[in-house]
DNA sequence: TTGTATGCGTTATCAA
DNA sequence: TTGATAACGCATACAA
């Protein structure tokens, strides 16, 4: 049996109001009542029921996190830095992990909406007209994924991609081939558009590969494909796939960088240590997660933010959405080389 | 503004409880009205508030997992596990991380104790008196500890290590060295017990090093350590840490496993692709998550399941828990080899 | 088969 | 400074 306002109550000998007023607005309360009610209530074991709470104030002081997939080593950081700055605030985190599905991913919601103060949708599946709709219920931040008129923040991979068609063009490469992540994603479209865009510019020539399902299997796969299109320089949607590749290169018996020269990204798996230790675009992942939450948490006080760096605001609709970009970085490894034919290397025989 | 039963009853032109049984007993309903309900829901966007439901039937549909560290990759594949068996059964799920704090773990239990039905504690900081006082309160499944009398699934390392140990002893390795995780962890005393008295069976020698946050930098950290004691073998608390040691050993221009053997644990991380490629301990992380939500649901429905692999039932206090253990697989990679003595090489000179 | 009335645990309003 | 009361959204016992 667990104690409620009544029993608390009772043995402090005052009302159930008062009681309450002892956990919500204590400076209301005589300083000896306080004591005696929360006395009472250490000794019973008394913590005000939340959800009850909730129904009355509006407010359950928990949090909703979707993300696709947990198992996903680039969602656990996001999470991290998410439910340490909730529990700053002594919020609950409802988590769930759609499986990159839009249906899962919508029960989820249903599930938690009407429990939270507010949903943090990370690389939301749902189509824009969905999201709307439920930000007219609730306070919503989207991560990697921008609505018009929907707080977000976003990790801007478009510049570390940017970096590394830099990097390559450096290293003497004239064409690269892309591993295209998930069809429908909205990072992979990121991605792949800021690499297409600065191949363009640079004079390389893309050609993208896909879609794969980000995972280290996919890489192994992919790699063969590389190999087949005489490819001197591969970019892999993130890390796994990465690292799929480099192991099934390997096996082939290519060298990286002299045949091939692979680039990851995200960061977030100890990438260094594979060999070669991969070069990949890293992001503040932890820092978006906290950052997300620290926009739904100024979003319900009233006024936004801003002043930060990459902090962007926009009238849209009738409301002002929050936009916040985190910068990546290109992190050069030993991954990456010179171009076969600056070396003198000619194409991979045997296939 | 979010519909409630009172408006679907009016649109639907029936009583709220026809509205209430329309959802919760259909079958109770006259075929019609039931249909008219559920369109008049529909088309007002009505969804139980499972809170206010909660409160009156004393099931909330939630459940609650607490880790130590959810950027550690060993949790994401528990959680993964626990979220995807949950959702199959419609009930959410709040996570914490606790950062291996007792104090935090405990104000994060407290904060969601009362929303739902059970509780997953991972690898719990919390001392046995408060973990039995909760479990008095709620439906409690422990993974990776084991307290009399509470429900618990544990990954068996032991069995894991003892074939470490072996397989070292095959390849003629007379001592090694642990790397111990950290203090007051339960996984580190199985691990380390396991380890201790496998060795003596065998006659080989072993020494501790630690203890040291389960981190790829402690591995970093203890790798010098290794060395100065002209260890021809370390067994490393988990995979992250084997993989700093891997880095560092490189570093150091000791070859492995030609001067020194490592053996990581967990199998989590892609730590095939390391170089050379990690010899580790793997167990069924999915599994073991899916099988603590398996757990609290047979609790609630009454009996426990039984009949398992591994499950063992044993009257304690004056309950019966339920402790269901599942078994390790040692997975033999390239980072041990036979041991220095064997193929006549000496100590590494200039530590 | 459906409606009425009540209570779940809490807080807000109002009166004292 | 404190207490009585109503209401939050819902499910159930009971009556019809």
């Amino acid at each position: 049996m667990v104690a409620t306002v009544h029993q608390v109550a009772e043995v402090a000998g005052v009302s159930t109001s008062t009681v309450s007023r002892a956990f919500g607005r204590p400076e209301l309360l005589n300083p000896q009542t306080r004591e005696a009610v929360l006395s009472a209530a250490t000794r019973l074991g008394y913590t005000p029921n939340r959800a009850a709470r909730g129904l009355v104030t509006g407010r359950t002081g928990n949090l909703g996190m979707v993300v696709p997939d947990i198992a996903n080593p680039f969602f656990p950081p996001l999470v991290k830095g998410a439910t340490d700055r909730a529990s700053m605030a002594d919020l609950g985190v409802f988590l769930a992990s759609s499986d990159l599905d839009a249906e899962r991913e919508l029960q989820a919601v249903q599930r938690m909406v009407k429990q939270v103060d507010g949903l943090v949708l990370c690389s939301t599946q749902l189509d824009d007209a969905t999201v709307r709709r439920l930000a007219e219920t609730t306070r919503l931040v989207l991560v990697n994924r921008t609505i018009r008129g929907i707080d977000s923040v976003v990790i801007d991979f478009a510049g570390g991609m940017r970096a590394a068609v830099d990097h390559l063009h450096a290293l003497g490469h004239t064409s690269f081939v892309y591993l295209s992540g998930p069809n429908g994603s909205w990072s992979n479209e990121q991605r792949r558009q800021a690499l297409r865009a600065q191949a363009r510019k640079r004079g390389l020539h893309v050609s993208t590969l896909g879609p794969y399902l980000p995972t280290y299997e996919s890489g192994v796969q992919a790699a063969d494909q590389v190999l087949a299109r005489g490819a001197s320089a591969v970019i892999a949607y993130d890390d796994q796939m990465a690292l799929g590749v480099l192991t099934r290169l390997h096996e082939r018996g290519a060298r990286v960088p002299d045949d091939v020269s692979v680039v990851g990204c995200d960061d977030v798996l100890p990438v260094g240590v594979a060999r070669p230790s991969l070069t990949t675009v890293a992001g503040p992942c932890r820092e978006v997660g906290r950052m997300a939450v620290e926009l739904l948490l100024a979003g319900e006080a009233g006024a936004g933010p801003g002043g930060q760096l990459g902090v962007t605001s926009r009238r849209t609709e009738d409301r002002i959405a929050t936009e916040v970009r985190q910068p990546t970085q290109l992190v050069v490894r030993a991954s990456t080389g010179l171009a076969r034919e600056v070396v003198g290397v000619g194409k991979l025989s045997g296939k």
